[in-house]
DNA sequence: TTTTTATCTTAGGCTTGCTTAAATTAATTA
DNA sequence: TAATTAATTTAAGCAAGCCTAAGATAAAAA
């Protein structure tokens, strides 16, 4: 079994991996786990000689399947993690991901399935990212955008947020967003682009940064009148 | 926050110090924790420099206060996780233990309270072990002895068993014996000092070491009747 | 294409927690 | 009490994961 910090550095390949088709540089990682570009080359030669990654020197790293499954089954840990603790302990969803990010790494396969299970094998955690089953499927989260993507006078419903900040956390649950929210877009201000938002009837500013921490769908015609 | 190897030296000296009032010895913390006289040696100086025990080079080793916080706060989270465990997740009492081991250093105090509340602030783990309580108290269990050294014809009940090892649990659940369970004592064989006993109408030879991994209480004459 | 700059890797060093072997202290036996 | 044995500590060294500084390579600019 693969170290904390091992699996704490594949789970950063797997999410670097997915917005993009390069190969992950070393100080990509090394910037997201805020440690040195030296620390992060060293993991890298050793990751490599347990077939968990692919890493030519200066050229950047890939997950080999090996590495993809052992990312998918951590990422599975703190997600489900997250859920059980938000849904059964009655944690906030600021307080989950701190958590999960200790449990992920202990946890036996087996107490995970009784805790999938005990949910109901579940498919989104408490911030509506998607948890990779059993057998390594990632439900799909399509047409999403950033709020700060949507148009002026769009209504969209609230579906995965950025769970990085407590204090963004604690922030979004005082304004009232939550998951399966209804938003509005009410206006854009090019001058900082912030973003003027209809939450519950009243009217809010959110800074750009803000905006982009959370992804939205848009409402189907029929589902607006 | 004291790591997980020195959460692990201030339980089991907590442990040792439970049956003898001498101050424990690093050879004994060397042996329950499987590592070399040396190793503990080195640690009982940064304990002791961090205020966690008291120590005299040769002459063994006392928590203070400080440190029996710490412990018990570690026995704390590892009995709640065990019952959490088993009595929402459905684990099996020989399967807790291994995983609480790790739980125990990693769980926040807000979590572990929220579990405490959960489960209704239970006093007692799986194994019949005593849970302390968030202000540090140890419910008591008054009157324990071992089964090998109950009375032949006495009737007694299971309170407490040895957790440590997987097999025996497993076994422990084969013939029946599980906590609060009644257990007559039928014949002790001198010649190994094993013990015949009546569980559920079936008599059943226990070895020597079985018997001292399973404590009881006299069952009172009137509930005898 | 050559030079400069930015990125990445290697070298050397540190801390934690462990090891074995040697040295020291305490306890036991004579 | 002195000699022997047992218990404990110190010394030297190793692996994992990190660091800073220096060197090597690749990318960008001239
Ligand atoms: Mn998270
Ligand atoms: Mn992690
Ligand atoms: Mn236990
Ligand atoms: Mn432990």
């Amino acid at each position: 079994m693969a170290s904390v910090s091992k699996e704490n550095y594949l789970k950063i390949i797997f999410y670097l991996k997915q917005h993009d088709v390069k190969p992950v540089s070393t100080s990509e990682i090394a910037n997201e786990l805020e440690i040195s570009n030296a620390a992060t080359s060293e993991m890298a030669k050793k990751l490599s000689e347990s077939g968990l990654i692919s890493y030519k020197k200066y050229k950047g790293i890939d997950l080999t399947p090996k590495g993809k499954k052992v990312a998918l089954g951590v990422i599975r840990k703190h997600r489900l993690w997250e859920l059980f603790l938000a849904n059964v302990l009655g944690l906030s969803w600021a307080e989950v991901h701190d958590e999960a990010e200790k449990l992920e790494h202990i946890s036996s396969e087996k107490l995970i399935d009784k805790i999938d299970e005990f949910l109901g094998f579940p498919e989104f955690d408490p911030h509506g990212d998607p948890i990779p089953k059993k057998n390594g499927k990632l439900p799909k989260l399509t047409g999403l955008v950033k709020l700060s993507e949507g148009k002026v006078g769009g209504i969209y419903n609230v579906i995965k947020v950025n769970d990085l900040d407590n204090e963004l956390m604690n922030y979004l649950t005082r304004i009232g967003v939550k998951l399966y929210k209804q938003i509005e877009i009410v206006e854009k201000l090019i001058f900082d682009k912030s973003i003027i938002v209809k939450i519950d009837n009243h009217n809010i500013n959110l800074s750009e940064k803000i905006a982009n921490s959370i992804y939205i769908t848009q409402l189907k015609n029929a589902e607006l009148n």
